[in-house]
DNA sequence: TGTGACTTAAACGTAGTACTTATTTTCTGC
DNA sequence: GCAGAAAATAAGTACTACGTTTAAGTCACA
């Protein structure tokens, strides 16, 4: 899943970026490139690069005789995976849910008309596939297999479509599911309508049926953003 | 619009972020830091630095012994608003143009949408003027102050959705429609039909009638698509 | 024909220093 | 006493030089 590379600055970077998009370091906070090498023992050098990155995010900035200041949220790129995960793994992950949610509920129906018009032959038979495999994995407390073959649903969707935006937007979707599944309370087994659902989104992709793939899929975007109410009031 | 800040940094970086989202280095190839420090008559650490902030954009990647690789498009983060203005200052400008507004045209009828049940009466009495506006400004070709109530209206909407991820898009419309007047041929005053379409917008949100704010915007993303079925084919 | 040891190229990381630029303080002059 | 200018200062910016680590390439030996 991460693409955590190794080494003191990821791990600076990592640390950083968690404490300020947890609210740790509140915003409009100061802190000093000096401190910061201090309080993770590691050069000047790894610090300033982290910032700078930090500051491509704009969850800082860095001025001369101030210092680095912590930005307020309304000025992050939330669209950076790895604020997404930060996020994702802090105390909003509810709010940071929802949001992506109803994000999600707007594009994926899009997606999927372009994909009933544009996808490969390959890209149907993969969805096809993947939709039988929810099937099949949908009863017994199989819920890891499950969501394998539903992220991998939604990824070719998002491909198929054509659309490199949307296409990016195929680890969002990732985070989404992988996180109902491990931090929302998902002891049952995945709701049966919601496997139909798929397999007739394949269906329609692959006969070209645009506007079905598309309301069969807001269909499903309901129900993620239903399941959201139910979990998180 | 731009946040240049001034500075070697800066500057490196955005030439060379220039340089790779318009092929000039192709997929793949490999530079040395040193070598990019002598082009650009600057230490190694300004572009390890820049290095550092390319990386977190997955433009490249950096590994020892081999260098910085230039990675595929498809693993830019293509949300990234520097990103974004990179290419479309390059050569696919076209390409980047349609992405983004097949993007425009799933989000933003939704985030009407949306808007007109959670928007302010604040955000409805700017929606409402950027939109008489629009009006005032759309005959004798009055295009650059056309151009900034459009933005503002377009803002307005996204931020009164409520939604963090839609709210930040703003940027990227603003992008689009600023594209669309000063890069694309626009002679003509804008199509009556948008106007009012605009106007009706602002007043389907005032009054809370979500369906229509969403069916009345998504009619604005049609005409928008369509344009650029025109003039790129 | 491998397979393991050696070489080496390049990024990674550290240290120290000088430059720049805002801010703050202090000093002037009225 | 106070307004404005000059000086002190603090912090990021940028450069240089050096050692460390990793992995690609190479060569020898079985």
């Amino acid at each position: 899943m991460g693409d955590e590379g190794r080494g003191q600055h990821s791990r600076v970077l990592d640390a950083l970026g968690l404490a300020i998009t947890a609210a740790e370091y509140p915003q409009g906070s100061v802190v000093r490139t000096d401190e910061v090498a201090q309080r993770f023992d590691v050069s000047r050098t790894v610090v300033r690069e982290v910032v700078r990155v930090l500051e491509s995010m704009h969850l800082v900035e860095s001025k001369r005789r101030v210092g680095v200041t912590v930005l307020p949220p309304d000025h992050w790129n939330v669209y950076d995976p790895r604020v997404i995960r930060w996020r994702l793994a802090g105390a909003d992950r509810p709010r940071q849910l929802r949001s992506l949610t109803v994000l999600r509920s707007a594009v994926e129906p899009v997606a999927a008309g372009l994909a009933a018009r544009n996808a490969t032959p390959e890209q149907c038979a993969d969805l096809t596939e993947r939709a039988l495999g929810m099937v099949a994995t949908s009863r017994g407390r199989r819920l890891e297999e499950y969501l394998v073959h539903d992220v991998a649903f939604h990824r070719v969707v998002l491909n198929a479509s054509g659309n490199e935006m949307f296409a990016r937007l195929g680890d969002v979707v990732a985070e989404i599911l992988a996180g109902r599944t491990h931090h929302q309370v998902m002891f049952e087994d995945p709701a049966p309508a919601a496997v139909t659902l798929h397999v007739q989104v394949a269906e329609a992709v692959r006969e070209g049926r645009a506007a079905d793939a598309q309301e069969l899929t807001r269909q499903i975007a309901v129900g993620a953003l239903e399941e959201l109410d139910v979990l998180a009031p």
